[in-house]
RNA sequence: GGCCCUAUCGUCUAAUGGCUAGGACAGUUCCCUCUCACGGAACAAAUCGGGGUUCGAAUCCCCGUAGGGUCACCA
């Protein structure tokens, strides 16, 4: 099927659910891995499980990979469910060889007869690139139904078949499926295939430790992608989970990550999901982004979620990009009116320009006005926080910084955080800044 | 419960028998700085327990203990 030299790996979800962050990293590892070694990953899909099997759940998992950014090759077998013919090729060799037999009635199919593999009944031990050797008894498994009738296999005999067929070489999955491995080896040994070598990945843990689930909150990527988190720092964080690279570095590419990548980093123990590590690794990504580049996926998650960004947008995009940790923080930001002061008109309240001053009324009225007669002499199209702050900084160091840049500043904003006075002159302009200051302070 | 896997700061992890057990996130404090955020610095925080091997153990072995996974005509 394929020469030994080339490593294949496969990403085979069952379509039953909504591609959730568990798969993502299974199917990292498994890109990672193959990529590393110049090597191919395959996905497929493991539908044998008809009622619960949904295309809605094919596109998600499509989808899912296309934003993450995560590369995949299709192969010729994409569905199981399609591939009954093959099946019953192979099983039935195996009746014939008194291997496998059809036993009782089928509790599903009434009329038909489950067929039963004859288990040897003898002990099992594999390689695994994580766990070193692993050993297993067989014969607590019993003869297992490897088919539901002579026409629909199940899923240890479908995986085995299609993992030899498309000439996988790595079997790379979860910690739940180690427990499987043995009954899949003693089917690939029945059916005369190589055993693939195998690495089990520890699992994804949910603060109490347990396996991560639906019940403990976000698990698929459509609602990190909603959370505007962005792929590439998913994929980052992921990779994270239950690897190292050896070295001190914590933020990569995709690219990066397969240069750096080996099982010899894998950590055997599970790991639990930090949803605040990820929080800084997006906000690392952020940072990373060019102010424009930044706007423009901004735009987009805005766009995807129908807000309307203001037309203001571009000017402060870049204090976004400082203060907002995903993209959905942003977007709330702009929706409650953190950044009003764009706006035409703000209203201020008089206590709260003297709260941070530590300042008398006067004292604070008198800045204010200074404050607009520097600024009075700034050209309209030198306007800039550098050279607002050239202007204004000598004077508030002399006089108390906290009695000039407090008013000023909430001034500009009418709010009691916002970013400092500069930036603000610089953003709303020159005019409506002599004309705030002028109305602040006047109202003292 | 049987079988299997695992065990280092709160969390993610480094240290492959040998320096004071290192880094990151989170936390606390300080600085940049008038606020919020960014950034910088410092502090605090761990080898599950008990035996053994060894000059020397987080590391190897054994026994406990704890946690997890899995025990379908699901995948």
């Amino acid at each position: 099927m394929n020469n030994n030299n080339t490593v294949v790996t496969r990403f085979p979800p069952s379509p039953t659910g909504f591609l959730h962050i568990g798969g993502v990293r299974t199917a990292l590892f498994n890109y990672l891995f193959a990529a590393h070694h110049g090597g191919t990953m395959f996905l497929r899909f493991e539908d044998t499980d008809k009622e619960r099997s949904k295309k809605e759940f094919e596109d998600d998992i499509y989808e899912g990979l296309r934003w993450l950014g995560l590369p995949y090759q299709t192969p010729n077998i994409v569905r199981q469910s399609e591939r009954a013919e093959v099946y019953k090729k192979y099983f039935t060799q195996l009746v014939e060889k008194g291997l496998a037999y059809e036993a009782e009635e089928s509790e599903n199919n009434p009329g038909t007869h489950v067929v039963r593999f004859k288990n040897p009944n003898k002990v099992i031990t594999f390689s695994d690139l994580i766990r070193g050797e692993v050993t297993f008894d067989t014969t607590e498994l019993g003869d297992f139904v490897i088919a539901r009738s002579m026409n629909e296999p199940l899923y240890h005999l479908a995986v085995v078949i299609d993992d030899f067929e498309m000439g996988v070489t790595h079997v790379i999955r979860g910690e739940d499926h180690i427990s499987n491995t043995p009954r899949q080896i003693v089917l690939i040994e029945a059916l005369g295939f190589p055993r693939p070598v195998y690495a089990h990945m520890p699992l994804i843990l949910a603060p109490d430790k347990t396996k991560l689930s639906k019940r403990h909150g976000a698990v698929s990527v459509n609602e990190y992608r909603a959370l505007g988190y962005l792929p590439e720092a998913l994929i980052n964080y992921l990779a994270l989970l239950g690897w190292n690279p050896g070295t001190e570095q914590e933020l990569f590419t995709l690219n990066e990550l397969v240069g750096a990548f080996s099982f010899d980093n894998v950590q055997k123990s599970g790991a639990v999901f930090d949803i605040v590590k990820l929080n800084w690794i997006n906000a690392q990504h952020i940072k990373r982004l060019s102010n424009a580049e930044y706007e423009m996926r901004l735009r987009e998650f805005l766009e995807e979620h129908k807000e309307k960004a203001p037309e203001y947008l571009i000017d402060i995009a870049p204090e976004l990009q400082a203060r907002a940790q995903t993209l959905g923080e942003a977007a709330e930001l702009l929706r409650t009116g953190e950044f009003a002061f764009m706006e035409a008109s703000i209203t201020v309240d008089p206590l709260l320009l003297l709260q941070g001053a530590k300042a008398e009324t006067g004292v604070v009225k008198t800045n204010l006005q200074k404050v607009g007669e520097l600024l009075q002499q700034v050209s309209d199209k030198d306007f800039t926080a550098e050279k607002v702050k050239d202007t204004i900084f000598p004077y508030a160091t002399e006089v108390g910084r906290a009695a000039v840049l407090w008013p000023m500043r909430v001034a500009l904003s009418g709010k009691e955080k916002s970013p400092d006075p500069f930036v603000l002159a610089s953003l709303i302009g020159k005019q409506k800044t002599l004309l705030r200051i002028e109305k602040a302070a006047e109202m003292l």
